[in-house]
DNA sequence: TAAAAATACTCCATAGGTATTTTAT
DNA sequence: ATAAAATACCTATGGAGTATTTTTA
């Protein structure tokens, strides 16, 4: 007989690919863990696993099977949020992934208002590259992600919450004037500075300023917007800031931004869950908040 | 914990909204199911059914509930199906649903060779309208259906196979010219005997004469082509033919039939399946043998 | 009173734990 | 020799069955 609790062991196993490390995740002891394991190959009558002395290796059906296991884990993890947070929005605990580019400048708006909305809510929050919030989306191991769109996934549901302008940020000497509107054109003459590999924002800029490619420095290796500003700020290059943060980020009188002639860069922002998600309530009032706290505190700085 | 079994108990008791009856399907006693659904209640912290005298009926968590487990169960089912039939194409039993204007005509073609080339196929099949088929397909107690395109759900993959021209079937009396190509106003001046409602070819053809609808005379109460044909030949009006049932159908010479004029009315016929299904190599071997078999025995009959 | 679901109880299959052995590096 | 998985054996949870009670039409 097919259990869940099979399903579970199998999914550790797959995702630890070894016996004693996926038994600890599930909070059992590895025999226990490996005689349900024999006994779902038993049933299924294949084989899921080498068992290679190094470390166990998924067969190529068990990649497959491993793989519609974690679907109904997911599922079934819906069904039990369903049935938990049923007609209460915004109660109990909703897991939350940011990426990096949008974490530090919107949840300081938006958790404590959440926090003194709805006290009933426990938010876990993860903050990490669009790549992985996405693999822990589908694993149901986060709820909801707050990132750039569009995603690019069939299982996903999307909603835009809003357009995010890009400003060129350059040295407070440059001899750009403060009131230009810039091309990339300019930015191609200047050396462009962005985050590392696997960043969004990266991708857009790139997208934008194709021609200017050339001129980035990745061996100056920028991990978050905030060094990308000290960097500008002291002449190494120039770069795009996302209007979201600007009011974090320019606190620094030596760099000075400019807006971007139309057409201008921008990325949109917005939500992503699961289509079979039974929290569609929940994220709607969610995205509610992060647009009024992107609108609410004051008139939008745009220059 | 939350177990496969559950969700079992839950879709039966769902359907038959009665604890005898689901224990009976699920082959175990009514307190062993009762037992299980209270657990189940417990664990999820709701009411999932309202212990009324009379049935137990369903809360509105429950129906949503209860449609995710069926979810879950299908793709568990998918699972262990993919195990079981992994490159072995076309063996095991595969469960087949075909649209009753279809199955008497294409089925004697294909089963016979099903049959001969791959001996260690059990085929069960399941002739019914096409919403019923659906239904099963979506539960997982169907494999694949054949029936008329499009297909519109979302969870369905489908295969084009074929175009099933019709033909008006008209007594052989009929003032119309053997070689006369007929248009719907043809149709509009004659009395249209369909077939009972829910049938899709029902509604194909009104689809194509939409001007003869008030002519259709419902209560004759036709609900195969057979009867339909005899009908035919008595002079009580007459019908739409697909083109697959023309060899079958046409032995009585009291009936002959004419070709429409362009744009000749037709339906797609193709299969459908759960996008995750495990199978889809079968499918596409299982379709290749119906498209041979139309074409297959001698050149088509087209008047 | 009859039909249907819930309770009571007993039994046994099985998941899990600890201790130990096997296996390959 | 070491690390990791499989095996052995024991325990206990819990799912299922039969018998019975409760509930309501």
């Amino acid at each position: 007989m097919l259990t869940i609790r099979q399903l579970r062991y199998l999914d550790a196993l797959a995702r630890c690919q070894h016996f004693g490390r996926a038994a600890e995740e599930c909070a059992v002891s590895q025999p226990a863990l490996s005689m349900q394991i024999r006994e779902l190959e038993e049933f299924l009558g294949i084989d899921l696993f080498e068992r290679r002395p190094g470390a166990p290796v998924l067969t190529e059906a068990g990649i497959e099977i491993a793989q519609r296991a974690g679907a109904i884990l997911s599922a079934t993890r819906d069904l039990v949020d369903l049935a938990h947070h049923r007609a209460k929005t915004l109660s109990g605990t909703l897991r939350l992934g940011v990426i990096p580019t949008l974490a530090p400048y919107l949840l300081p708006h938006v958790l404590p208002r959440l926090q003194q909305e709805h006290p009933d809510l426990r938010l876990e929050l993860l903050e990490t590259l669009t790549k992985g919030l996405l693999a822990e989306l589908g694993r149901g191991t986060l709820d909801v992600l707050l990132l750039a769109l569009p995603v690019d996934a069939p299982e996903f549901e999307t909603t835009h919450l809003l357009v995010d302008r890009f400003l060129l940020a350059v040295p407070a000497d440059d001899p750009l004037p403060d009131n230009a509107r810039v091309t990339p054109r300019d930015v191609d003459t200047r050396r462009l500075i962005l985050l590392e590999e696997g960043h969004c924002l990266r991708e857009h800029a790139l997208d934008f300023c194709a021609k200017a490619r050339i001129n980035s420095n990745a061996s100056l290796g920028a991990t978050s917007l905030a060094t990308i500003m000290q960097m500008v700020a002291c002449g190494y290059g120039v770069t795009l800031v996302p209007e979201v943060a600007v009011d974090v980020e320019l606190r620094d009188n030596r760099v000075k931004l400019l807006r971007f002639a139309e057409p201008q860069p921008s990325r949109g922002i917005g939500l992503a869950w699961r289509r079979t998600s039974p929290r569609k309530a929940d994220f709607a009032l969610l995205g509610q908040m992060v647009v009024s706290a992107v609108n609410g505190p004051g008139p939008r700085r745009t220059h």
